[in-house]
DNA sequence: AAACTTAGCGTAAAAATTACACTTTGAAAA
DNA sequence: TTTTCAAAGTGTAATTTTTACGCTAAGTTT
């Protein structure tokens, strides 16, 4: 079988990153992830979903290793993004099916590689993914669909899942996964969505607002059969300054 | 310079673990360092501290790593130990000093290494460090006074305090740090000293009573010229049972 | 026996959280 | 044009949690 040379950079060959990517499409959580086999033109019985993920060139930081697989894929630059662990069983690579696609693709396929999990929050809409090209190996799966991935990328994915919902829970960062603006009322589903308690919508609204970091735009919702809900934006600066310490956001 | 060699096992050359041990002596927030040039019996003009650590080897996981140099070093076994973050910063290695270090004693000092940051608490009484012996390089610091570190450990460090910070705040984990049994002044102590706030003695008392997890012995603090208080044993599986859920220590 | 020091208990006021009810407004249907 | 529908938006009383203290108790040392 023919080695497929991928890239003309010195990679360092016992160190990957792994990037969780989620998105939100107004009612459901959504993850980043690849058909390895279709997008290496394998053969393979059973297409296996993974998550984003390369390994690290000799120079770079980790973070950037991150924001480049990133880049590479969705084109989209200065995401969020943020490092949740290092992933470094022994075993993580040797699963039969994993190990076929390792030998089709890696220089090196019986490396031992430690990687470095991220995770990622990008709204949804500023990436369509597009029918044909890389792209099309692509895909947004609804993140409680998400079954058996290959690796330990189930591991990855649990460990980020947990990762946003504390951050949520003491960080504004939901509106990483909405548009500039956004209704109170996505907001809420949003949090409602990925936390696992059901919150109260009016104390919900009270409490964000009462933030101080949500500045009320002019502008209101469209083309719904309803009273159009007033649409906010997130000032980042006003949590940066004032409400950085003792903050809960619910 | 002759290249000394260490161990027989096989190593991981772009991996590393590095530990982070803190422990408590009743006043005072420690650190275990450990002083490079002279374990390694080299001559270089200054002594250097670093934190504990290793290049993990072929078929450890990366806990596992962690577990053993803690023990190699201190003896101490299945003591609280948690992984931080990857550290991999292409230049983490290339002061001066450090690299002069890493010529004498790797076998491949021009390696990159990833670094995955643990830490860990352990009850400074369990652990005496002896004046003589591998021992005698090692070292608790106050963690006040911790100065200049090689490589990137003050990175590490910071990491690690505010890992602790955090997790103090959200788990019960600064028993850990303290005798099977202890009072509530010592585990008052301890808050104190380690979160930047001040806290009400008396409300702190309160609350730590009201998680239920606190076990009132029949024993008392002795050969303190004042009454003595009450000791108290951590019960963990009443935590894990009942409180794992909602809980602030405060 | 008095003085000192920390242990340990209690309580009132303030603040935050919770659990609800009701009104408003625009679009669509009648 | 009027009614109906669905979600937007405002308010408040009751409860719980947090905070800020004062005071008594019990050992040791002087």
């Amino acid at each position: 079988m023919t080695k497929l040379k991928r890239t003309n950079f010195k990679v360092n060959p016992n160190v990957s990153v792994d990037c969780v990517v989620f998105g939100f499409d107004g009612s459901e959580l959504k993850v980043l992830l690849v058909q390895r086999d279709i997008r290496d033109n394998l053969d393979l019985t059973q297409d296996t979903l993974v998550l984003p993920g390369d390994l690290i060139r000799d120079h770079e930081k980790l973070d950037e290793s991150a924001a480049r697989v990133l880049k590479d894929l969705t084109g989209m630059r200065n995401v969020f993004l943020e490092q949740i662990a290092a992933f470094g069983d022994p075993d993580r690579l040797s699963k039969e099916k994993d190990r076929r696609w390792l030998e089709a693709i890696r220089q090196n396929p019986e490396a031992r590689v430690i990687t470095i999990g991220y995770f990622s929050l990008v709204n949804i809409k500023n990436y369509k993914i597009k029918p044909s090209g890389f792209a099309k190996h692509l895909m947004w799966a609804d993140y409680k669909d998400v079954d058996e991935l290959g690796f330990d990328h189930n591991d990855i994915l649990n460990a980020a899942i947990q990762k946003l919902r504390n951050k949520l829970y003491l960080e504004p960062v939901g509106f990483e996964l909405l548009p500039e603006e956004f209704s109170l009322h996505q907001l809420y589903t949003l949090y409602n969505e990925i936390m696992d308690e059901e919150i109260d919508r009016r104390n919900f609204r009270r409490r964000m607002l009462n933030t101080g970091f949500l500045l009320e735009t002019e502008n209101f919702q469209s083309g719904v059969p309803h009273k159009p809900a007033r649409l906010y934006r997130f000032v980042k600066e006003e949590y940066e300054n004032t409400g950085k310490g003792n903050f809960k956001f619910f």
